[in-house]
DNA sequence: CTGAATGAC
DNA sequence: GTCATTCAG
């Protein structure tokens, strides 16, 4: 290249500049909503839906099942950078407008007996109001009892977020066990299942861990890891593949394991 | 923290 | 639908 064409050669400077100080730049994506994110670049667990309708979103991804108008499984990252105090202001449910037969009106849990209990809870969202209000769409409730809501899964939550604090990030899949003849609410027939369920994924070098819940639908004083199961037992009763992208060999040794002693409780 | 219910705009 | 307020586990 001759040197008379200085203007171009600068451009070229300028552009490689900006393209090193942009790399180098933190990622603040997560804490500041008016940054356009690449969706879910997160994400490298789903698991399998059996509707073939996974939805995603900005901060957690569902799989849809229409016949029970709610999810069938919600999953997101929980990082420990994502806890935070902030007090927010509690929105109104609405639908999700991505999913395409319509999630289940909020008005079918009116007056039914039962509270709309998140699966990706508000709290753990609560690093940006975008975030927050996300966790406030009807494809991420299900229908649960009061004092189960406010009692044992809400205690199953906390320690979720004490557990991310302690091992840095976790992966959380959470959802009720859906099934044919359940019971249901409101005109749409929100289905209401008797067990919910939770399996949480600390996928960080070197020691890959996994736990998973199986929580009757009644609240309990009882401990908490007296309702660990294995992810196999889940995956035989839901149908579904939780962690299809794992490596088999590290797949097949946590999903079989029902223990809980590398989780503190 | 988890929620509901009510009345006014 | 939004807002403000009050209340309960």
């Amino acid at each position: 290249m001759h040197l008379k064409n200085k203007p171009f050669v600068y451009l070229l400077l300028l552009l490689l500049i900006s393209a090193v100080i942009y790399l180098f730049l933190p990622n603040k994506d997560r804490n500041n909503d008016n940054v356009t994110t690449v969706i879910n670049s997160d994400f490298n667990y789903l698991p399998t839906s059996t509707t073939n309708t996974i939805i995603k979103h900005q901060y957690y991804s569902l799989s849809y099942h229409e016949d029970y108008e709610q999810a069938e499984w919600v999953a997101y990252e929980l990082k420990k950078e994502d806890l935070s105090n902030s007090n927010r202001k509690r929105p109104y449910f609405i639908q999700d407008k991505k999913v395409k037969t319509q999630s289940a009106d909020y008005r079918n849990y009116k007056n039914s007996g039962y509270t709309k209990g998140h699966l990706c809870p508000a709290a753990d969202r609560k690093f940006s109001k975008n975030a927050y209000d996300e966790t406030f769409l009807t494809s991420n409730i299900s229908p649960q009892k009061g004092d189960f809501n406010s009692g044992i899964w809400n205690r199953l939550e906390r320690k979720t977020r004490y557990w991310a604090n302690k091992d840095e990030q976790l992966f959380v899949v959470t959802g009720g066990i859906l099934k044919n003849n359940l019971k249901t609410i409101g005109q749409e027939k929100v289905a209401v299942p008797e067990q919910f369920y939770k399996i949480l994924l600390d996928y960080s070098e070197p020691e890959i861990k996994a736990i998973a819940f199986l929580v009757p639908h009644e609240e309990s004083k009882a401990p908490l890891y007296k309702f660990v199961v294995s992810i196999d037992s889940l995956e035989t009763i839901t149908g579904i593949d939780f962690f299809p992208t794992l490596p088999d060999t590290i797949e097949e040794k946590l999903e079989s394991n029902s223990s809980y002693k590398d989780w503190s409780f």
